[in-house]
RNA sequence: GGUCCCAUCGUCUAGUGGUUAGGACGCUGGCCUCUCACGCCGGAAACCAGGGUUCAACUCCCUGUGGGACUACCA
């Protein structure tokens, strides 16, 4: 039996957690749920200037608001930690010896300046920008005099000719030449690992035997084997997984609008809706349905169904399927969500936990395509001197539609005690005016609310009140 | 420039040699209805191009074209 997957999630703290990266954690996420296997988050913290702990932070918060728990990470140690690469140094230094004890490093002492003009050459040349090897052949005194001078080596990783090949799951045979490739980083010459070298260290010393993670890392893969081979280590599974795109097809980037996590969350989109979203864009599932719980998506996940070319992000289809997720919430649940959102419009506590609000959200549920949208539909059930719209107006100004009105409000205010009073109301008015359908609502409907839109008219009239709708009506009584 | 990846409606996708090329979003016509929303029914809309292979190509192969990623002492 195959052993169970173990796959990570490996964001560096840089910033925001953005739509792409949330994407390749759902997909690690399904694929170990899917397979019983284990799902690790490991923090990728070696850049020091770009890092931040405020980062971190906002990430554990934005992946534990989709509902992506990992099974081992910082906040929870389990047998492969630590979980930040920062508090992994001493193994990345350790490796780094094996790596000079066989001669397959060797430190490098150009700097950033000497390295870009070597650049810039090759490219004027139209050559391969790429790194020549110059230090490659010091020979120790050469070495030591470069120490002596007080410079701090990099180290760089030898690439000898050779065909790298492995088995993508998602998109098959890979075959990579490594004349292409200069000499790489794999320790900085501030002490910090660089990238490649990390993670192959780290994915091995973490059993991680699956690595699902963006396109944008297919060649770097070429790399990362020649470290794994270096070290002795079996590389594990990969499966590269094409990337989200903005309207453009470019990679999908903050140029692009509203890409981090954070802002779909303060937009109003429930996590439901944006975990759904994301499995659909780019693959597939089983079931041929689009709206599907947690427990469907991970049952109906398959690296098979990953579509291998590059999806643009259309918000409009996100914004659809957090209308259904929002429509499907229980109406208690519904006004939890919403609280934030309406306290930040002003609405107190005892209002929104009324028995009275939680009618009017069942009312207008199905308007809402965003938690953030709830003000604009619920206003008028609140606002007592609200403006008419230019339509209300019109409606109001004939003369049919004033004696529609009276005659309504004149009724309520004679049987204000009567059951059904709406009903009623309106088989009178009927009846005594020989207004019917659009001619008999209308005019109540915009009196009442100011607008020529909105829920069906006797449940706005029940959860007004009958004191509240004669308040309103006697208002257009001139 | 080099290396690599990709190519079905506007968008996300199903499809694995023989289909009226299916679904979803969006768009659109209608029904429901006091209106809007929801819901329901219908419509328009796609196989990048050219060569092969084959009795038969959206599907397999090649070339071209187009798009993308990478090409850092970032990850």
């Amino acid at each position: 039996m195959a052993p169970k997957p173990r796959v990570r999630f490996a964001p560096s703290p840089t910033g925001e957690l953005h739509v792409g990266n949330a994407r390749t954690a759902l997909f690690n996420w399904m694929y170990a749920r899917h397979h019983g296997g284990s799902f690790i988050l490991r923090i990728e913290d070696t850049d020091e200037s770009r890092s931040a702990l405020s980062y971190q932070i906002s990430l554990f918060d934005d992946l534990k608001w989709l509902g992506l728990d990992w099974d081992e990470g910082p906040n929870k140690e389990g047998a492969y930690g630590p979980y930040r690469q920062s508090e992994r140094l001493d193994i990345y230094k350790s490796h780094l010896q094996k790596l000079i004890d066989a001669d397959l490093v060797y430190p490098c002492y150009c700097t950033e300046e000497e390295l870009e003009e070597e650049r810039q050459n090759l490219i004027l040349s139209k050559r391969m920008p790429r790194y020549m090897g110059k230090c490659r052949n010091l020979s120790p005194d050469e070495r030591k005099q470069r120490e002596k001078e007080g410079k701090k080596p990099s180290y760089r990783f030898k690439i000898y000719p050779q065909t790298i090949e492995f088995k993508d799951l998602i998109r098959g045979l890979m075959k990579f030449e490594a004349d292409a490739i200069g000499d790489f980083i794999i320790v900085r010459s501030n002490g910090m690992p660089a990238y490649n070298f990390a993670v192959v260290i780290d994915d091995h010393l973490m059993n991680i035997n699956h690595v699902i993670r963006g396109e944008d890392h297919l060649s770097n893969t070429a790399l990362q084997i020649m470290l794994y081979r270096a070290f002795g280590f079996e590389p594990p599974t990969f499966a590269h997984h094409s990337l989200i795109l903005g309207k453009d097809r470019a990679k999908l980037s903050k140029r692009h609008g509203s890409v981090s996590i954070g802002e779909f969350r303060k937009q109003g989109i429930l996590p439901e809706a944006l975990v759904n979203y994301l499995g659909l864009l780019g693959s597939s599932f089983t079931d041929a349905r689009e709206v599907l719980s947690r427990e469907e998506m991970i049952a109906g996940f398959t690296l098979k169904r990953a579509s291998r070319s590059g999806a643009i992000f259309d918000e409009e289809k996100l914004l659809w399927l957090n209308a259904i997720y929002i429509r499907n919430c229980k109406t208690e649940d519904l006004v939890a969500r919403l609280t934030p959102f309406l306290e930040q419009s002003g609405f107190k506590k005892e209002i929104i936990n009324s028995e009275g609000f939680k009618r009017i959200i069942d009312l207008v549920k199905t308007d809402l395509t965003t938690l953030a949208d709830i003000e604009n539909h619920i206003s008028l059930f609140f606002d007592d001197k609200y403006e008419l719209t230019d339509e209300a107006k019109k409606i109001l100004e004939k003369d049919t539609a004033q004696n529609v009105v009276r005659t309504f409000a004149r009724y309520l205010a004679h049987n204000t005690e009567q059951q059904n009073l709406y009903a009623a109301a309106m088989k009178h008015t009927k009846e005594k005016t020989g207004a019917k359908g659009k001619e008999l609502f209308m005019p109540i409907r915009a009196a009442l609310t100011g607008k020529t839109h909105g829920p069906e008219l006797d449940k706005v009239f029940i959860v007004l009140g009958t004191n509240s709708a004669l308040k309103r009506l006697e208002f257009f009584i001139r």
